[in-house]
DNA sequence: ACCCAGGAGCTGC
DNA sequence: GCAGCTCATGGG
């Protein structure tokens, strides 16, 4: 390992702690990117974020800076791993070949900032099953709603309170009459299949946890409403696993017109899911840039 | 009013 | 097997 590209120092007088780091961070496109939903941009520009039963709160102060809500102790233990500051998102997109592929390239450079949270999968997989046939302000409002049902009320280092996000026995025993609140829809079953999955030891995250992308998909889609899209993300966004590869309306779009004569998955691997989020930001964004 | 978003479950080949 | 339907649901 090289040193990393990051670096923490003490309360500059406002904040607890500073990260500086050269690698690509941008707050703004990773909250947009749809990998997560309990992020929320606050009024002076910076982000709470959410995780497990921990709440963050980091703002650009200037180049490669960000302010943070936690002491070092805490980001070192909890956040720099939630970050994945430990992979180089640079590194990544310079393996793309402009000549070779000049959409990607164009994508990348537009997107760049966009890194892969290591999120919980219980949780990704919940919301990734709430986020079907559905846009991200409605699936938002599901899972606050849930959390507020059935998650742990906590409260942040600031004294804001939140609710963390439910545990499988806290979902089921919520059942589907408590579900009904929480404006799952035809979805609610598929939540509580979910539950009674993991805790009857029908699906073994762990095992997920250790197979490859294609693996991990492949036993996420024995869940009941889990299908190809859904276990990918899943796979990619919980598990962590950067070459599985989403293919939702956005991608089909950039794999029909960019693509048509076939998308190179085996010249990506093993970071396809890198590259289909900056291509899928492009497109859904408008292809500023 | 209308359009958008994935998966299950069915039909027909 | 697999392509092509329909259904259920809430938000913009």
């Amino acid at each position: 390992m090289t040193s990393p590209a990051w670096s923490l120092s003490g309360s500059d007088g406002v904040w607890h702690s500073v990260l500086t780091t050269d690698d690509d961070l941008d707050l703004a496109l990773i909250a947009e990117s749809g990998q997560c939903f309990r992020w929320e941009e606050l009024p002076d520009g910076g982000y709470g974020a959410i995780h497990k039963a921990r709440r963050l709160t980091i703002e650009p102060i200037g180049p490669g800076t960000f302010g943070l809500s936690c002491d070092n102790a805490e980001f070192l233990d909890i956040w720099a791993d939630y970050l994945d500051l430990n992979e180089s998102y640079r590194a990544i997109r310079e393996r793309i070949d402009a000549h070779a592929d000049p959409f990607l390239a164009r994508a990348a450079e537009a997107e760049k900032g966009i890194r892969i949270l290591r999120q919980d999968p219980w949780e990704t997989l919940v919301s990734f099953i709430i986020s079907q046939n559905r846009n991200i302000p409605a699936i938002k409002r599901s899972i606050e709603l849930l959390c507020e049902k059935a998650g742990r009320a906590c409260v942040d280092s600031q004294g804001q309170p939140f609710f963390a996000f439910p545990s499988p026995e806290e979902v089921l025993s919520l059942g589907m009459e408590g579900l009904a609140d929480c404006k799952l829809g035809y979805r609610d079953k598929y939540v509580l299949a979910a539950a009674r999955s993991v805790l009857d030891g029908e699906i073994d995250l762990n095992e997920v946890a250790d197979s490859d992308a294609d693996a991990a998909i492949e036993m996420l889609m024995t869940l009941y409403g889990v299908g190809k899209k859904v276990a990918s993300c899943v796979a990619l966004f919980g598990f962590h696993k950067l070459d599985a590869f989403p293919v939702d309306v956005w991608v089909k779009r950039v794999l029909k017109s960019e693509y048509p004569q076939g998308y190179p998955l085996k010249a990506y691997s093993p970071y396809n899911g890198v590259y289909q989020q900056y291509m899928f930001a492009f497109y859904r964004n408008g292809q500023e840039g």
